[in-house]
DNA sequence: AGATTAATCGGAGAGTTCTCCGTTTACAAG
DNA sequence: CTTGTAAACGGAGAACTCTCCGATTAATCT
């Protein structure tokens, strides 16, 4: 249906209908329409864990922390790309489900690796603001409205890791807390 | 009506009622759900834009880029708490919509400061880093799930702003620790 | 098998957003 | 004042999301 419509355009009475089912049974299922927007998202899901959890370097283990971080970026926006329809859908959902699942998963995994790349960072927050650029809409915009590649967003993203790793260790000027 | 029942659980229907016209009307003057929000905004931002782009420094011209730049992202994270229940609504509508009228002119005006505080850099990428992490329904998560105050939320930005308009201006690749 | 209980189902319906179009109002010309 | 034209109006209705609950099916016990 997705690949017929498009991911908006797509009621979940209808879902309900070509299923065979009445729609009280996909709401029981899924919750909602954001739940099942995850469950479709779920299998892609969980094979990116797997590579950067287990996966070979530099997205796994084995390569210094700093280049796993461009790596997992890089990783991320393909991920996002490849299901961009889905993942709008989910940002346009109640708040609830937007920073829950996959995104805890990333986070903690950012914020992992910055812990080793630059310890003394506020990694909790550090690792939100890497990943709000590396969102559906904002890429969508990006190459619909600025025509900017996925290669750029990439080449950006790569630098701004990059910056942001080597120059945290140095700590900044009239900086409080 | 915001004040009494909250910004979402507000149907247009009931605004139309209130206003003592018909649904058709609202439609017509707002064009949808998210016109009217972009209206009960547009108040504030315009004194946020002048602000910033005629009123006294920091935040106004006259301070150094680097330093308006942080302003800037104070003062935004302010403005998009003030009206937070707002701009949630908004970043739910349509993608036509998040990313247009005042987004721009913020872009327009951080890749501006940007271009003078790092020149190298891909500044209209930049922008939107920069600016991503400043978004309502990250900053309600971040208080809500993770504890943060608006403050520890500045201070981060102010961080990330610092090193990028710093590491920037060292060419990306030999980086060193 | 028959009876009792629990889980599952499906669609009617409430509450929305947004569109469409017949009706009403405002205004200018005769 | 009357008439003609354009703009503004408002509500009926289509399409949608999600809930609720009576009906159906499956499972367990006697």
């Amino acid at each position: 249906m997705i690949a017929e419509h498009g991911a908006d355009n797509i009621s979940l009475d209808e879902v309900a209908r070509v299923a065979g089912v009445g729609v009280g049974t996909v709401y029981r299922r899924f919750g909602d329409r954001a739940g099942l927007v995850l469950a479709l998202i779920d299998d892609q899901e969980r094979q990116f864990q797997e590579a950067f959890l287990a996966g070979p370097p530099p997205l796994g283990p084995g390569a210094p922390a700093a280049e796993r971080i461009t790596a997992f970026l890089d990783a991320l926006v393909d991920r996002v790309v490849a299901q961009q329809g889905l993942f709008v859908q989910l940002e346009k959902c109640g708040k609830t489900i937007r920073y829950s699942g996959p995104y805890r998963v990333h986070h903690v995994h950012l914020a992992t690796l910055l812990a080793q790349a630059c310890p003394q960072a506020d990694r909790a927050f550090l690792a939100d603001a890497l990943l709000a650029p590396v969102n559906a809409r904002l890429i969508a915009f990006q190459q619909e409205e600025r025509g900017m590649t996925i290669g750029e967003i990439k080449a950006g993203l790569a630098q701004l890791a990059t910056v942001v790793t080597c120059g945290y260790s140095v700590p900044p000027g009239g900086s409080r807390r």
